[in-house]
Formats: structure tokens, C-alpha cells, sequence
DNA sequence: GTTGTGACATTAT
DNA sequence: CATAATGCCACAA
């Protein structure tokens, strides 16, 4: 199964069962259900190992061009047993997003060193940026 | 309804 | 290099 067919599976797992009975009331769609969401994240699914990719490039690879932000929202709301390669995603230029001294940048910053990537000061190394 | 915030980007200064 | 302005828009309050 590809990576793709694995996230819809997990997801429709994780969320279908949340979705609004017949004769409850109405409640606001869970993001899994929102198409722009379903493409972020299949296309953050396909980020090679030892490659990373940028907010605003994933956004525009999902057809969703001037939506880095909605990039960001994606990743936030992700679940955790999604397993995303969520540390695979920088901001512009390849800087790492997260506050220089917070946990979640450490991590990144390992995650991606560990797969081949240089990261020095806080960015990646520009060849590994497509 | 409005406002503020945010895992952002781009362009201009 | 930095900072500001602007665009973007989902969500919470």
C-alpha cells in the first residue's frame, strides 16, 4: 500500500466513526473531510526521506497556491498516529519555523539530521530543497 | 457579525 | 542582514 492509500486509511479510521449521526445536530465537519486538508496532507506523505519541503511549495503542490498557511494548519491538526513526515516541512529559504530553543525545533533538527540532512543554524542545507 | 492569532510567503524598503 | 506591508484564511473568543 502507498503511503497516499495508507494516511486515507488511517484517517477514514481515526475520523469517519466522528462524523454527524442521522438526527443529531449538526456539528462542524472534522478537517479530515475537508478536501484541502486530504491534499496537504497526502502531499506531505510524499516527501522523500533526506528531502525537505516548504509550507508554501506543499500548498501549491496540492493545488492550493498562496496557502502556506493552511500548510501550517494541516500539520497542526494532523494526528499523531498519522505518523506525517511532518519534520520534512521548513519555512521559506529552509528555515526551521519553531523558536530556535524549542523543543519542537530540537527535534525537527535531529529527525532530519538523522535521514542525511545538514542543518546548520537553524536551516537546512539549501541541496536538500529540491 | 468582529478581532486576534498563527507550524507562512512574497515583495518592498 | 532586518523590518514592514500585504495577502492568505481557519479557528477561537
Amino acid at each position: 500500500m502507498g503511503g497516499m492509500a495508507r494516511s486515507r486509511k488511517i484517517l477514514s479510521e481515526l475520523f469517519l466513526a466522528r462524523g454527524t449521526a442521522a438526527g443529531q445536530p449538526r456539528r462542524p465537519r472534522p478537517v479530515v473531510d475537508k478536501p484541502e486538508i486530504q491534499a496537504l496532507w497526502d502531499v506531505i506523505c510524499t516527501i522523500p526521506r533526506g528531502q525537505v519541503s516548504t509550507y508554501g511549495t506543499v500548498a501549491r503542490a496540492a493545488g492550493l497556491p498562496g496557502r502556506a498557511r493552511l500548510a501550517g494548519f494541516a500539520l497542526r491538526m494532523a494526528p499523531e498516529d498519522m505518523n506525517l513526515p511532518w519534520h520534512r516541512v521548513v519555512g521559506a529559504g529552509g528555515r526551521i519555523v519553531f523558536p530556535k530553543s524549542s523543543r519542537e525545533h530540537r527535534e525537527q533538527a535531529k529527525r532530519l539530521r538523522a535521514e542525511g540532512v545538514v542543518v546548520k543554524d537553524g536551516r537546512v542545507d539549501p541541496a536538500a530543497m529540491q
